[in-house]
DNA sequence: CCAGACGTTGTT
DNA sequence: GTCTGG
DNA sequence: CCAGACGTTGTT
DNA sequence: GTCTGG
C-alpha cells in the first residue's frame, strides 16, 4: 500500500522532469505528505499541467466527501471494473511525483517505518487517477494511487506497493487520454528491484504533524531500541 | 421496479 | 453514474 | 498510512 | 471496533 510519501523537489524541477506547466501557487517541501492533503499531480489536457488535488479519490457521484479517505489507493487488479475508479481509469489518469515513499514493516516489536527511494536519485512517478466531484458547493478535485504486488525489494516489508512508472514511454502512455485501455493495464506491474532502495526511519513519521527533513534520516532498529 | 453500495489493507 | 440485491 | 474521536443539550 | 481527519 502507499499512505505517505515525500516531495521536496521544487516546482521547477517537477515541471522540467514531466514537461509540465506549473501552477502559480507555491508548494512547500514535503517530508510527510498524507491523505486528505492537497498535493501536486501531473495531468494532461492538451499539454501537461501540475495541479494541486486532494489525495483520496472522491467519485463524481459522492454525496459525502469523506468517502475519499477510503479511496487513497486503487488495486490495479480491479481498477478497470470498480465503480469508484473505472471512469477515471478510462479518461483521467495522472502521475504523482514523489521523491520517496513510506511503508510500515510489521515486526514482533511493532511497526517500523521504512523509506523507499529511487536508486537513480530522480523522482518516482506513481500511476494515479484523478476525479472531479461537482456534488458539493465547490467542486472537489482529487486523486488516488494505483497499487500492485511488491517486487523482491519490498516483499519482506509489505504485501502491496504503489505502481511506479519509470520510463518516459510508460509515463507518456499513462497520461495519454486516448491510450488503449489494454496498453494502460500492461503498465500496472511492480517496478524493477534495481530501481529502488530503502532504509528504516524514525516513528516520528507516524504523526502527520511532523514534516521535516530529519524524518527521512536512516535509523537503526534493534531489540534494545524498542524499550526507549 | 427501488434501495443501497460503490474501497484498501491487513488480520482473524 | 452504474451495478447488485431484493 | 497513523492518530484521534467516537454524544447531546444547553449555557457561556 | 470503526470512522474521520490529516
Amino acid at each position: 500500500m502507499c499512505g505517505r510519501y515525500t516531495l521536496h523537489s521544487s516546482l521547477e524541477e517537477i515541471a522540467t522532469e514531466f514537461a509540465a506547466k506549473a501552477p502559480k501557487a507555491k508548494i512547500e517541501k514535503r517530508y510527510n505528505a498524507a491523505p486528505a492533503q492537497k498535493l501536486p499531480i501531473i495531468i494532461r489536457q492538451q499539454q501537461n499541467y501540475i495541479k494541486l488535488f486532494s489525495w483520496g479519490l472522491v467519485p463524481s457521484w459522492a454525496k459525502d466527501p469523506a468517502i475519499g479517505s477510503k479511496m487513497i489507493n486503487a488495486r490495479s487488479e480491479t481498477i478497470a471494473e470498480k465503480p469508484s475508479f473505472r471512469s477515471a481509469f478510462r479518461k483521467r489518469r495522472c502521475l504523482v511525483p514523489v521523491n520517496g515513499f513510506y511503508e510500515w514493516h510489521k515486526t514482533s516489536s511493532g511497526k517500523r517505518p521504512v523509506y523507499i527511494t529511487p536508486t537513480n536519485g530522480n523522482l518516482f512517478a506513481f500511476a494515479g487517477l484523478w476525479e472531479v466531484c461537482e456534488q458539493q458547493q465547490q467542486p472537489i478535485h482529487s486523486f488516488t494511487i494505483a497499487t500492485t504486488e511488491p517486487n523482491n525489494i519490498l516483499k519482506d516489508i509489505h504485501n502491496r506497493m504503489p505502481v511506479i512508472l519509470t520510463s518516459n514511454e510508460a509515463r507518456n502512455l499513462w497520461l495519454q487520454q486516448d491510450a488503449p485501455i489494454e496498453d494502460c493495464l500492461k503498465l500496472l506491474h511492480p517496478c524493477k528491484d534495481e530501481e529502488m532502495q530503502y532504509h528504516y526511519v524514525s516513528r516520528k513519521v507516524n504523526a502527520t504533524y511532523n514534516d521535516s527533513p530529519d524524518l527521512i534520516q536512516p535509523v537503526v532498529y534493534d531489540e534494545q531500541s524498542e524499550f526507549f
